[in-house]
DNA sequence: AAGACATACGGACCGTAGTCCGTTTATGTC
DNA sequence: GACATAAACGGACTACGGTCCGTATGTCTT
């Protein structure tokens, strides 16, 4: 079951379907419809090629995709919606491999699953920071309902996901499970990443250093555990 | 020495100053200047009585201080630096507790001093989060230089002052500083814990939860410590 | 007190995200 | 194939953050 925002199908602004891949669309999209989805993409796919995503105004996206604005507007609900529907083929290609159990054994403990799923998501906001960056910006100022936005949602239910596991499996101490996946993807900003990045720090080192910081926050006090 | 970005002395629009409370500031403003200054002020916190920030635009807030909207903007660079500056008061009030060592004996450990300094900011976080959601989407917006505003920094330098001081007297193990703290601060995103809270997680539940998480995070794995 | 100058004022103006609505087009039905 | 109708189109329009610049005012000097 993959789950993408770009596909979102808003039928009635007021409330938006979510489509899964995989099964068909709950509603067919009208042929002119979905040509200028592909046109609208195409062209903002085109122009990000030669300038950040900050720097292009959708007028511009508009005129290039050859459509109106209203058309922009009218297939994705605002500049953060189609950001994300620009990051769709990477989002998709880290559910997959989340999806296919990174490959590793079927007896590999949860914890190295969750090892892998954690690296997933820390190399796609590091490779796609500047489009997260501006989709989070937008989702911010309007609501905050960013936490509840099903790219979001998948990421943190993921982590919990395992994390609940490893508790079962006695791999690491019970906690609450949301407040912890939350607060690992926190950490996986795109802007800080970029911060650290900037400043200097090696991508790998830093991805370590990430990672030996959230096993220690949910190993809890291993000694604590081990008395358990 | 408290640092204050809401008395950013901006003499030159390409290279604000920055002015440290407790010294007289750097370049003294004219008096019509002054008066605007806290005109604009009060009249922003008069508005935010009744409407959240995000639902008052400059226009009105400019109108109702009774000053030109060029007037608004010489004082207060944008919409961020409007927000903090009204956060101002709030804001110094916590770096004086920091600077009071929390009127913790001085014999106190660096994490007890740490977990003080975590909880303030989490309370400030909490009580303060739609003035500080409103500053971060439009920090965020603009190029990301938000790690490095003088508010966030002081935060960050003070969480990995601590860390050292604690690594230094083995209360904890040693690790990178400053990605640590901002891994700290970045679970104390505000939205995030608004979207704890509005879930029905009571605001203590969760704030302990949070200190159990980072308090794991910087102990690492304690077994491994004390065989150090 | 007057003159010189830096600084501040204010509102017209601009760019851009997002909306509205009259017109057009795809699609399902007979 | 013609008709009905839901859906989509497009571009004029609105709202708002932010800038520009000609005018006004505070401050410092002599």
């Amino acid at each position: 079951m993959l789950i993408s925002e770009s596909v979102l199908v808003v039928r009635d602004r007021k409330s938006p379907k979510l489509a899964i891949l995989g099964q068909p669309a709950p509603v067919v999209e009208r042929k002119d419809a979905a040509r200028n989805r592909v046109r609208i993409l195409e062209a903002a796919k085109r122009l990000l090629k030669s300038r950040p995503i900050h720097e292009v105004c959708m007028d511009e996206i508009a005129v290039t995709a050859g459509v109106g604005k209203g058309t922009l507007y009218r297939r994705f609900e605002d500049r953060a919606a189609l950001c994300r529907a620009l990051l769709h083929e990477e989002a998709i290609r880290v559910q997959e491999q989340v999806l296919a159990g990174f490959g590793l054994p079927h007896d590999a403990s949860n914890l190295v699953y969750l090892t892998h799923l954690v690296d997933a998501l820390f190399d796609f906001a590091a490779d796609n920071a500047t489009l997260l960056s501006e989709a989070l910006a937008y989702e911010r100022s309007k609501g905050s309902k960013r936490y509840d936005h099903p790219a979001h949602a998948w990421q943190r239910d993921s982590i919990a996901r395992y994390l609940e596991r490893a508790a079962r499996a006695r791999e690491i101490p019970p906690l609450d499970n949301l407040v912890a996946a939350e607060m690992i993807l926190a950490a996986l900003d795109p802007d800080l990443i970029q911060w650290h990045l900037g400043r200097g720090m090696p991508k790998d080192v830093l991805k370590k250093t990430f990672q030996e910081l959230w096993r220690a926050t949910v190993m809890g006090s291993a000694s604590c555990w081990r008395a358990y």
